[in-house]
This record gives structure tokens, sequence and C-alpha cells, in this order.
DNA sequence: ATACCAAATGAATGGGTATTCATTCATTGA
DNA sequence: TCAATGAATGAATACCCATTCATTTGGTAT
């Protein structure tokens, strides 16, 4: 006995349940961008998993549920994404500035099937309270962390400009800028976007981000 | 006879063609506004217009057509709008972009119905060629519109950034605006966009803009 | 081995949607 | 006043989709 930690020869076809949760999240993902948020149904989602059609309302009991629990999945990933970004980067305020922006352009963030997420539900969010509760504190959260820091070089430097105005222009242009990567690759990279984006910053706060 | 045009006196349950469609569109954009995208049906619009089921068949063969229309609606719209603004504003390349600024906060464009549907396309336009194709054209020429009027800004100025950058970076604020005016009008008014897009472009050219 | 349990399946169900079309109705010209 | 015309209707149709649940299957403890 006690040989619990045995490893199967077999591709189990029972996964643990937070494993097969996070299997038809991504599979969800990749339907939305691949067929629209419009066209995804449980079919599409349990085909892009090699599921059958049942097990979506087994883990998720509905198909609305899987489709929060897919944006919650989304925006808990960016929300890690900058909260690490915020460790790690040097001690400034510039340089915590710099870390943020480059975060909306990082490889795990930027990918275009999670852009297409993004925009799904930017999509449909007028209509329904929930998603926009979903995306609101954090974006509340990340919008004030902009600011104070913007704040704290305005200070520094001897800026004529609104920490706000500076914040949410940075915000609003790097979404714009995901738009740009989203709908048109060809023209729009993730790299030449962090280029544009981090040309604002040297725009508005030029002694701190030197050209 | 020769009477043809003579003014009916009772409201007329018969409109010319033109007029039923519209009337449709304009339908289809408040029911986009109030239901998103994937919750407006063929009867959710007929009931927005206050007409049968069956008139959308009769006018736009399908509801994947109508919606086509209403995307093109929207984006000749807003193509008419920049034409006019060129056509009346100041002749200094910097007059010409302010006033191209100021159209994407217009009280006839930067409407939440409008701006719903705006994103409503947008979230699905990754898995739909037909709605790319729609908005393409347009876009491009925007954006050389905008890029040209930067360059001649910077030549004057002697400004060290790339017209290619501004003009990018403008137009994705102004998407990121709009996307907050959408969601949270409470904290953003097309008055403080317009406020917010101006001090990027302050900031890039000070001495075209100034404070 | 065997029995048990939970995971997974997929056919069946019920509600909803786009589209069609025979019918109704308003308008116009004679 | 009376056809003739075509716009508009809405019930009927055929299809699609989310959800349910009886059944099957894989893993585990005995």
């Amino acid at each position: 006995m006690s040989e619990t930690l045995k490893k199967p020869r077999t591709r189990r076809r029972t996964a643990p349940r937070e494993e097969r949760q996070d299997q038809l999240i991504k599979a969800t993902i990749r339907s939305i961008a691949k067929n629209g948020l419009s066209v995804t149904t449980i079919a599409t989602v349990a085909g892009e998993a090699g599921l059958s059609q049942g097990i979506i309302n087994l883990h998720f009991q509905s198909k609305e549920r899987l489709l929060e629990e897919t944006l919650s999945y989304i925006v808990d990933e960016y929300r890690s994404a900058w909260y690490k970004a915020m460790r790690t980067s040097g001690d400034s305020a510039a340089e915590k500035l710099a870390a943020l922006a480059a975060v909306d352009f990082d490889k795990r963030i930027c990918q275009r099937n999670k852009l297409a997420v993004w925009f799904a539900f930017w999509g449909e969010s007028r209509s329904r309270l929930t998603y926009r509760k979903i995306c609101a504190e954090s974006s509340r959260e990340y919008k004030q962390l902009l600011t104070g820091l913007c704040e704290d070089i305005i200070k520094q430097g001897n800026y004529r400009v609104q920490a706000h105005h500076v914040a949410t222009g940075l915000l609003a242009m790097n979404g714009g800028l995901w738009l740009d990567i989203l709908i048109s690759p060809a023209e729009m990279s993730a790299e030449q976007a962090r280029e544009i984006s981090l040309s604002y910053l040297r725009g508005v706060f030029p002694r701190h981000f030197p050209g």
C-alpha cells in the first residue's frame, strides 16, 4: 500500500477537477479566438478540448459560467503579471512605470488568442453587468497604481501635466494598440507597439525616459 | 395627372425602400447597444423598429447582411465626419490634426450606442473577414492622413519623433478612450477624453499645441 | 479479483432562431 | 370607385443549441 504517488502508465481519462477546468477554459479561449464569442457553443468548446459536450455542465453548471470563468482567468492572469512586475522591477517610479507598460506587450499577456477574448467580452460588456464587474476592481486598482507612479514622476521632474491624464492616456493607448495587434498583426507587432507606447512616455516625461 | 410629388396626409405604413432600411439599421444599433451582438436577433431588431419579423429578410435578404450594413453605416458616417473636418478646418497641419482628433469626440460620432457597435464588431472581427474588410480601407486611409499631417508638423517644428509613432499612438489612444466612455461613462465623458487626447498632442508637439 | 465511486459520455429534450411564403393591406393610377 | 401593385405581416418550418440524465468507463480501496 501507500504507493499513492505512482504515475499512471496510460493517459488518464479522468483528470483532477482543477486540471480539467483549466483545460476547458483554455479550449474556450481558443474557440473564442477562432470562431468569435457569438459562434462559440458548448459543441465548439468541447470539440476544441477533445471531450464530450456534457462535461461543460458537469464542471461549470452552465455555459454562461464557463464564459465568466474564462474572462476571470484572463483578468487574473493580467493582474498577476503586473503584480509580479511591480515586485521585480527597480525601485524608482520611472522604472516601475516602464515595467508596467512593458507587461502589456509581454509574450505571456499579449497573445492574439487572449486579446481576442478581451475584445470579445468588451464588445458585450455594455449589456452585461457581470462582465463589467469581473473587470472592474482589477482595472480600478491598475489605474490607481499608474496614477500614483505618474504623480511621483511629475513631482520629481516638475512636469506640467496631470497624472490622471497621463495614466488614463497610457492605458487607453495600450488598449488601442492591442486592437491593432489583434486585427492587423501584419502591420503591428507587440514589439512595435511597445516602442510606440514607450515613445509616448518619452514625450511626456523626457527627463525620465530619455530617447 | 403629374401630381407625383404630393405629400401623403396620413402617416404612410409603407415607406420608401431607403427610409425603411435606414430605420432598420438604426434599430439594429439600438438593439446591439441594449442587448449585445450575441443576443441581437431578428426579433429584437424588429421589435425595436416596431415592425414585423419578416421585414428584415425582405429588405436585407439575411440577418448577416443587415449586420454588415449596420457596420458599414457606422464606418461611413465616421469617414464622412473626418472628410468634412478636413474641408472645414484651418489650413495648417496643426489645425487639421486638431480638427481630426476632435471628430472622435464629436457628439455625432461619439455616442455610446454607436461605440457599442464598434466594439461589438471589433470583438468578432478576428474571426470574421467580412467585418475586417468593411473597416479596412477607411482605417488605412485615416491612418495615412494622420501620418501625413504629423510629418508636416515634425518638419515644421523640428521634433525628434516618428510621424508613424505619433499617428498610430493617437489613433490607439482615442480608441482606448472610446472604451472608457462606453464602459465607464461615470468616470469618462467625451469632453474629458478630448482633453486627454489633446494633452497627448501638447506633449508631443508642444510648440504647435501650446498648453 | 471485486466492488464501489466519481468522472465522463452522448442521445434525448425543450426552447429558441433565421428564413420562407401565403395572405393582408396601403397606395396609386385609371 | 375599382383593379393592380408591391410593401408588410406573422404563422409555419427546419435547424441549432444548452441542458439533462441514464449509462458507461476508469481509477481506487478492499
